[in-house]
DNA sequence: CATTAGCACTCACTTATCATGACTGCCAGC
DNA sequence: GCTGGCAGTCATGATAAGTGAGTGCTAATG
């Protein structure tokens, strides 16, 4: 059956209705709020025939509608009203936003949480680590007698949490002269092709085969499946939603938030600039709380990831992918890459890792 | 008014019921569980005494005894049994804490992971820079055109998350060479003496001026108050408890955990071994959800921080101690620094470090 | 045929009332 | 000092009745 016209704002009506309310929408409420033209007798057959469509449901006869998750679909793909920004939301976004971080993780870190902060929902930032990310550039930091950090730039971001011991008697020059010599094996080359590192351990110089052996073994773990960063900011957010205000439903949807693993594969968006997954709607594993997850890819400040939102299937969409849509263009908009170090940048800067930190 | 041998033993038989069931104790249920020598009526009386002396109280007056404040600092001072970790409960202990974690950040986050794993409450761990800490060595390693990676290694930790850009121009060897003019002037001095740099200025060389500027900010910044990485695990138990199944208390916990600022004061056990706070009994910020933190500083794999537990007042503190001592054993028994570099142990070591950026 | 007014009907939710029983507190006797 | 016994209290849970929000249907109207 075509949807017509009246059906689908009347349908709009209901969504809105009961997304800023979180509760069922009667006849005589969408009468006098968004339809005082017709009355509500004839918004009752409507909203029945859109029951009958599966776009609505009844919690019990003498309720009034509210959205199936289906409804929610056709909402999002098509009747969303467009949101607009306030002023101070702008200056939230562009004062979390900014070019003084430098790295892809905290970049993430500080976009889920204005997200967060802004859409008052718990946000999501995740940075996969990809095998067809390309090495730049390997140092080894000689930290302590016997150990050393091992920094490892590539084309999105900087590895540097790789600390691994060392053996006897090496010295801050030949590990400075193994970081160069790997680098230049290295460089240019993705984590895929190194991890598969037979076509260059015979390049290697004999002395710093073992050397070489430790970073390899970091690359590859740096490239494989899941692993990434994963920042949740806001999960306090969760509790204020009503549809978890059953204890064991809030429970369930932390313990999903702590859980990289289950977390990470529902962020993917398959490649799309925006991804709205409703629980029930779209195939969403079992045994997960019933929740909604907008997310969107960013890319810009070289590298690229995603973020969004996580939240009850009743959420605000419009307000979220607006949101969304206008961080993503602040960072592509960002500058590759000033090449400025005048005090008051470096300060801030400083402050902003740190805080980042926290 | 002393309080009697019998007492003491009711009050125990009270707490340690109600930490089991979270429901309040009756003369009753005393007299079968843990006084089966004398009567109900006689531990009335007593349980009116303790009552009086303002260890227990009654909810309503056809109600079972709980435990106050006055009464479960009384328990835990002095009354607690002593608990038993199981077998099992050593194993996992033992494969949280090992001598290939190197870095203190990564030490304490698998400290709190265990304990809260192991007592089923939410753990934190908390490194607290210190103004006394010595740095041992400055790196500054160029990650690109026009950044640097800062790493700071002091005698407690390694701090390599400063990123900071450059001026146009500065070549690798250049950097080289004034971290080790750097490291030079700042070697065997506190973050506290190098936060003053007006002694150290006039050491350095004209060339290094903006480099040697850029480090004390971040070592400043290091030493702040407050300044330090905390960690929190299992944030989602607070919520199987039944203290916290009102939302609203367990959103207020939830935020207590995700305030950084509000948080770290109340992990300083003013340097005991041990610290138990109990809401209400001991000095805590009001507004805050009644809770109860136990920490333990921990000291060893050179460098010291604070882990511990919170959650409700109602917690099995003899199993909570109990744990802490154990992990403060195991991590004070961690080799100071082994020189092996063999296959397994970096690979090991790689996945640990890694598995804790999660 | 779409729209509408009107009305019967349903059912979640609230409030009132009552019964239950788990406690304590106290007293009198041992 | 200890104990049995008993009256008194009060949270808790069950039951019943009343309320009203909201629908579905029908018949009338344009």
């Amino acid at each position: 059956m075509v949807i017509s016209h009246r059906k689908e704002r009347i349908l709009q009506a209901v969504v809105s209705s009961y997304i800023d309310n979180c509760e069922p929408v009667s006849s005589a409420h969408i009468h006098q709020k968004y339809f005082p033209e017709v009355s509500s007798a004839t918004i009752r057959n409507e909203l029945a025939t859109l029951e009958e469509m599966g776009y609505l449901t009844h919690p019990h006869v003498s309720a009034g509608r509210i959205p199936t998750a289906a409804g929610y679909r056709l909402y999002v793909d098509k009747l969303m009203p467009k949101h607009k920004l306030s002023r101070q939301e702008l200056k939230t976004i562009k004062h979390y936003i900014n070019d003084k971080v430098r790295d892809l993780e905290n970049m993430v870190r500080n976009t889920a949480k204005v997200i967060s902060e802004i859409t008052n929902l718990t946000a999501v930032g995740y940075v996969q680590n990809q095998k067809t990310d390309m090495v730049k550039n390997v140092k080894i930091v000689k930290i302590s007698e016997n150990a050393a950090l091992f920094v490892i730039v590539t084309d999105r971001t900087v590895l540097k949490d790789a600390i691994a011991n060392l053996p006897d008697n090496v010295s801050e020059q030949f590990l400075q002269e193994a970081s160069v010599h790997i680098t230049s094996i290295f460089a240019g080359h993705t984590i895929d092709e190194i991890s598969n590192p037979v076509r260059f351990a015979k390049l290697i110089r004999k002395e710093y085969e073992r050397i070489f052996d430790a970073v390899v073994r970091i690359i590859k773990n740096y490239g494989g499946d899941g692993v990434g960063t994963l920042s949740v900011e806001g999960s306090a957010k969760i509790l204020s939603q009503p549809e978890y205000s059953n204890i064991g439903k809030a429970r369930a949807m932390l313990e999903l938030l702590e859980a990289k693993e289950q977390l990470v594969p529902m962020l993917n968006g398959a490649g799309l600039n925006f991804s709205v997954k409703i629980a029930g709607a779209d195939e969403m594993k079992e045994g997960l709380p019933e929740c909604a997850i907008v997310t969107a890819s960013f890319s810009g400040g070289g590298g690229n990831a995603t973020a969004g939102v996580i939240g009850p299937i009743r959420m605000d969409y419009g307000k979220v992918l607006t949101v969304l849509d206008y961080i993503g263009r602040e960072i592509a908009s960002l500058p590759q890459g000033k090449d400025i170090m005048n005090e008051e940048n470096i300060e801030e800067n400083i402050k902003e890792v740190d805080n980042e930190e926290e």
